[in-house]
DNA sequence: GTATAAAGGATTGCATGCAATTTCGCCACA
DNA sequence: TGTGGCGAAATTGCATGCAATCCTTTATAC
């Protein structure tokens, strides 16, 4: 039996890192994502960072064309909107069960989440929007259903990705205020009143974005990678 | 331009024929996929098995178990319940979709298939319970989501496997009866009527298998796998 | 006879090398 | 000036090799 076992492993490390990277828009949609380049990076060899961009594909957040590399994936419009179509209804599913589940203990992270968001309101906005997205996340994670917070999880990054790509840049992505608003129908029981708040946040944040267009720096850049590289070198989790 | 462009390479090819081999039961929850030796009968080598394995466990259809190997999944029955739960909220959006999109020529898909499912009834089950599976398949790509159908194929594999495990050898697990009157208030435009035919068809499946234990011989037998290495050996999809 | 320990074999983790494909720069030519 | 093609450089696809890990078997002690 090992002493700390490590938990994840390079792989693992290397994708949450350009996970990370991708949804803090660091690395932008089309962005090309060369093996060697990144692996030099990261300080491992193409074999991981292979891995990794498989990974990552499966998710939706890098294209993985044949022979042409990787990139970071760039939705379509007509995308984006079924993500967000389908969005709206299977968070309506963790709606329901975080409601069978509601006790004291599950407010309570809500709350501690909560005050996360409200202290880094005004810090840096890429750390605000990764807060945003795992607010939901943690709220899929409360529903008790493995898959489905899988599937949360994967389509809320998605989402963030979309939005990177589609959002004007001061829109405050996901608002504080509603996911309070959302807490309390939760903790009085208002599965209803739950709902269509959750569905109004969403839409409200889809409409806001899906409509306009912005074109993106489509080439490679990857210095901005380096502190997220450095963390995986020094197994800084 | 190549002459057929080979559309999917070695990598999906392999994926593919592991994913049949375990929803035809030819592999059985437990067993184990030692690299090598799947390697050799496919004529690649450990590096695009590893890629295949690593795909199919993101599917959750195989375990990968670190410095141990790979193995087909094994869910247990609070996963499996789970996995059915989720599966009936999950189809209710398909259906919602597809009785938006129905149309003459949808209708026809759904028959057509129909058709097939009758025709292979007596033939072996291995294939009826594929065809089964894509029945609920070709629904969700009538519903017109990228998304949702990757889903509802990822739960629908899962299931499938799951029911290798659990369910009694003898029951249709997926009656062609019900597929037909599903089909039936699809083209009425009953939505009511076939989100209930759904979800029943969905939970006596379930109800069916997810109470009888099954213990599955765990070790290690891969002569059956040889037909399915063969079509990818000859490239013969 | 049971249990513990060590050696040997099997299997995975990762890096590297070579062939195949694509991309880009360069030059000729209209 | 713009366009087409050719060759070199860059990049991916895949196989293989070596080190690390795990499993099994055998040997030894109690």
């Amino acid at each position: 039996m090992k002493a700390a076992d490590k938990a994840k492993h390079r792989t693992d490390m290397i994708s949450s890192a350009l996970r990370s990277a991708i949804l803090e828009r660091v690395l932008m949609p089309g962005m090309k994502l060369p093996e060697d380049s990144l692996g030099e990076r990261f300080g491992v060899s193409r074999t991981l960072i292979r891995q990794s961009l498989e990974r990552l594909a499966a998710e939706g957040l890098v294209e993985l064309r044949r022979n042409k590399g990787a990139a970071v994936a760039k939705p379509s419009l007509e995308e984006a909107r079924d993500l967000f179509e389908l969005r709206t209804q299977i968070e309506d599913l963790v709606i329901s069960r975080v409601i069978k589940n509601m006790s004291p203990k599950i407010l309570g992270e809500l709350e501690a989440h909560l005050a996360k968001e409200v202290e880094a309101e005004n810090a840096s906005e890429p750390i605000s929007i990764r807060l945003a997205t795992e607010f939901h996340i943690l709220l899929a994670r409360l529903a008790g259903s493995p898959v489905l917070l899988r599937y949360v999880e994967e389509i809320g990054y998605r989402c963030g990705l979309t939005l990177s790509l589609y959002a004007r840049p001061h829109s405050t992505d996901c608002g504080i205020q509603e996911h309070r608003q959302i807490i309390e129908a939760l903790a009085k029981g208002d599965e209803d009143a739950a709902r269509k708040l959750m569905r109004h946040h969403l839409t409200a944040v889809a409409d806001r974005a899906l409509f306009t267009t912005k074109e993106s720096g489509p080439l490679l850049y990857l210095d901005a990678l380096e502190p997220y590289a450095k963390k995986v070198r020094d197994g800084t989790s």
